[in-house]
DNA sequence: TGTTGCCTTCCATCTACTGGAAGGTCTATT
DNA sequence: AATAGACCTTCCAGTAGATGGAAGGCAACA
């Protein structure tokens, strides 16, 4: 399938997908044109970046979860470590969002008419004013 | 108070907090020697940005919802619109998040010994290698 | 009064893309 | 067959968001 169709299917932008073939995080294969040929494999390679990137996750650290699943010269100890480690983090993003979630959802229904929101966490973060 | 403690109680570099302050996302105030002062909103203000960095948010997110703290300009209804969207924007990012730790978990709790986990997702992410 | 450590600015470098030019390919229509 | 439009290719330059390092000022203490 078309680099045009990977792009609809995993929702990063082709330019994106080639930078990604460059820097070795997948090798798609090519048809006699030259054209780039994405296996549903690469695809779901494709959509797990797309998700892990926009997570917060580095290129890198992507690289390492990706390798979880493939690596077969990495002894099984250490890729249950590296597993365990990034359970570790995403509990602490899931709990950082929740977190998140609440000071906003805070927000939304104590600010009412022109008032302000009353609440010492949100007070505290207004001290001053951001650049437009 | 420092940059140096402001770093420490950020989690956030002392490059990347003269940085922010570079673009416009804090001001804060000087003493007679140069040096940079940082009150406790300060320090939460940059708390809030290391964590919605970390979390995946552009830096124009962050300031978009920094604002929403303080903007007393704006009219409250666009606010808790604003609000509301990025609320469902978090609501995505956990959702993300707990299927990526499914994933990771399905490997930890079924990957054991020297064999690969029997599993068709892993299966099908495994498709080829990755560049290390 | 050194020296150690933290602070300053400025400029270069890095990561992770993103845009645009110049040109080849595919498909449909005239 | 030719031409248009949408796709694809590579290559090179630019941007966003930091990060590293040099050169030098300030602070605290033996």
């Amino acid at each position: 399938m078309n680099i045009g169709v990977a792009s609809e299917k995993s929702g990063l932008p082709a330019k994106t997908i080639r930078y990604y073939e460059d820097i070795g995080l997948l090798h798609p294969a090519r048809t006699d044109n030259g054209y780039r040929d994405y296996s549903t494999a690469d695809i779901h390679r494709l959509r797990f970046l797309q998700r892990s990137r926009s997570l917060g996750f580095s290129v890198d650290e992507c690289r390492q979860l990706l390798s979880l699943y493939q690596d077969r010269e990495r002894d099984s100890a250490d890729v249950k470590a590296i597993a365990k480690a990034k359970l570790v983090e995403i509990d602490r993003k899931i709990a950082e969002l929740v977190g998140l979630r609440g000071l906003l959802h805070h927000l939304v229904s104590h600010c009412h008419g022109d008032e302000r929101p009353d609440c010492p966490i949100i007070d505290e973060l207004a001290g001053q004013g951001v650049a437009q």
